[in-house]
DNA sequence: TTGTATGCGTTATCAA
DNA sequence: TTGATAACGCATACAA
């Protein structure tokens, strides 16, 4: 045994190299099983390793290898839902391969959006995910990555990016328009989404096409804000109004259950009378599914997206793969039970 | 000029230092700023750098200079507005200084809490925020760190942990109970804690301290969980039992809104016959504030950890510093106008 | 104020 | 399968 006073400093791969009365090529090859080595040795480094105490120093091995072993994430500062879906169903991912998460935060309105993703540069991060909070800052970090591999995802992809993930809007209308119609909805009313705001919009008009198609009317679009007190207010002027036929689609369920909520105190029966959908579910562990709605696919979005930069590491040509999930369609008890197809 | 051929190579100090004819060392002084460079060559050298599109290469300078300007993030891994608002403001208080943030997820039962946190002790992070899952992680986390500043948030805070920001519930509940005396209360029921869950249950008891101290007697404890739905379903069991003079303290605004609307729509005048007041406030931007809430003071908590942590890093010794902050009473239209002390 | 020289801890190359 | 050794790119002690 030598001298193994257990000092302050952290040991080495030299220190276990010598502990273990090998190389310190030996000791990297054993611990990190780049190569093979025999049982006899491997067990006396890892031995060695242990007495000593010894920890893998990351950043020595980054700056050696070209490889930090963590991505950059790049995400708007607005508290939502989604976001905070993303990020964990993303850390989860990444987590499974021990790659680590570098999370920056950029404003809204993207004014800082190209220097926070410098700095993850700077940083020699393996790839990047962004979540652009504008269509100028998609097309920046896609210049700026400058052939690092990089995924966008959510509404502002750049055209030019080979990697996006995104929610395919006009299918998952489709699957809600689908159910509406075979529960004998004649017309739509929109609550809860703002016409004026371009990403609101999108989604009215995707919504009023599927509908469309499958011959339901598109009414009225009714904004009062996208919560619940919201759709309160918004039930409160529209219940003695509403008719037999109709369904109300909300923004999202804070919506949905604030006009749910109103109507059955107000004794409009739904979903015998009327019926109510939602966009956007925000609480899939809601008990006994009381609104039909749209489940984003924000988990699938997050592993595709990790999924997707995986590939662009492999492969050395940015092969373009663009890919838009659907949502999937909750049937809660806001809607009846669909008729057979006649 | 010498031989300047746009390489795919990033450029190093060395060539911008001979691109700029001076030693690396000037170059780094230059560009860092750690000593005085005259201001011809500081020009020079900037210069030299923009020419080549020198970008600074953290992982080299975290191993020379032993420091990766960055900390780790230990959160549980359940979505809430908590810990949204804590990543949000601690992020923006180490974007300020140029720190970057790595982000890791914990079970919510703590089954992976060392690993990640080793993780991030062997990425060489400056510092560690922890918000343990459960009281041991807490405690693992505070020795695993081994004399690496570390600040504990949340409401498991291991006891020999220094540096520790939490809720300070009794002022909190304090302010909320001042409020109900002053305004009429007699006797609460409390919808939405679980008296068997021991977070829960501290709550229960620090709100029913507070009140019986300002002689309002603490009444039933009304559990059927704790979302919108929750609060509906609570509601239509208790609306027609109520008596004036009576507050529902709820376990959060879900619960509160679910417990309002349904009142309301039964007849039952809110504030005038029934008080209702929420423990925790969710969606602070609501207009019109209908709620009378406990804000609280997440923002300043992500903030206060972070200061922590700085303070933490300069002094040598780690002085004990444990701050309780208190949540801001919100008062809305849930509760009544308080009467001047006789 | 500037330059020289060294080392941070690891992995990769090459030869044995 | 193993060992010796050279980088990786930067920051700093020391000398000038």
């Amino acid at each position: 045994m030598t001298d193994s006073a257990p000092s302050d400093e952290l040991a080495t791969l030299a220190d276990v190299a010598s502990e273990a009365g090998v190389s310190t090529a030996t000791v990297s090859r054993a611990l990190s099983g780049s190569r093979p080595v025999s049982p006899d040795t491997l067990k006396r480094v890892r031995a060695a390793a242990a007495r000593l105490g010894y920890r893998h120093n990351a950043v020595a091995s980054a700056l050696r290898s070209n490889r930090t072993q963590s991505v950059g994430i790049v995400l708007p500062r607005y508290a939502t839902v989604f976001l905070s879906a993303l990020i964990e169903s993303v850390t989860e991912s990444l987590d499974a391969q021990g790659i680590g998460a570098l999370l920056r935060y950029v404003a809204p309105d993207g004014a800082d959006h190209d220097e926070r993703v410098a700095d993850l540069l700077d940083r020699r991060v393996d790839g990047l995910i962004v979540c652009p909070p504008t269509i100028e800052a998609s097309g920046h970090a896609q210049r700026l990555s400058h052939g690092l591999p990089i995924v966008q995802v959510g509404r502002f992809l750049d055209p030019d990016t080979p990697s996006a993930v995104s929610l395919d809007e006009t299918s998952s209308a489709g699957l809600l328009a689908h159910h509406l119609a075979r529960t004998g909805t004649r017309k739509i009313i929109t609550v809860g989404l703002d016409p004026d705001a371009p990403a609101d919009a999108t989604r009215i008009r995707s919504v009023g096409d599927a509908c469309a198609a499958r011959g339901i009317a598109p009414g009225a679009v009714v904004y009062r804000g996208s919560d619940l007190l919201a759709g309160v207010t918004a039930a409160e002027k529209l219940w003695d109004a509403v008719t037999p036929g109709e369904t109300l689609v909300c923004a999202n369920d804070d919506v949905a259950t604030g006009v749910l909520t109103v109507l059955r105190a107000r004794g409009v029966r739904v979903p015998d009378d009327v019926q109510i959908a939602s966009l956007l579910q925000l609480y899939p562990d809601a008990q006994g599914t009381p609104l039909t709605s749209l489940r984003h696919p924000w988990r699938q979005m997050g592993a595709e997206a990790v999924e997707m930069l995986e590939h662009a590491q492999r492969s050395r040509v940015a092969a373009r793969r663009r890919t838009a999930l659907s949502a999937d369609l909750v049937v809660g008890a806001s809607t009846r039970t669909p008729q057979e197809e006649s």
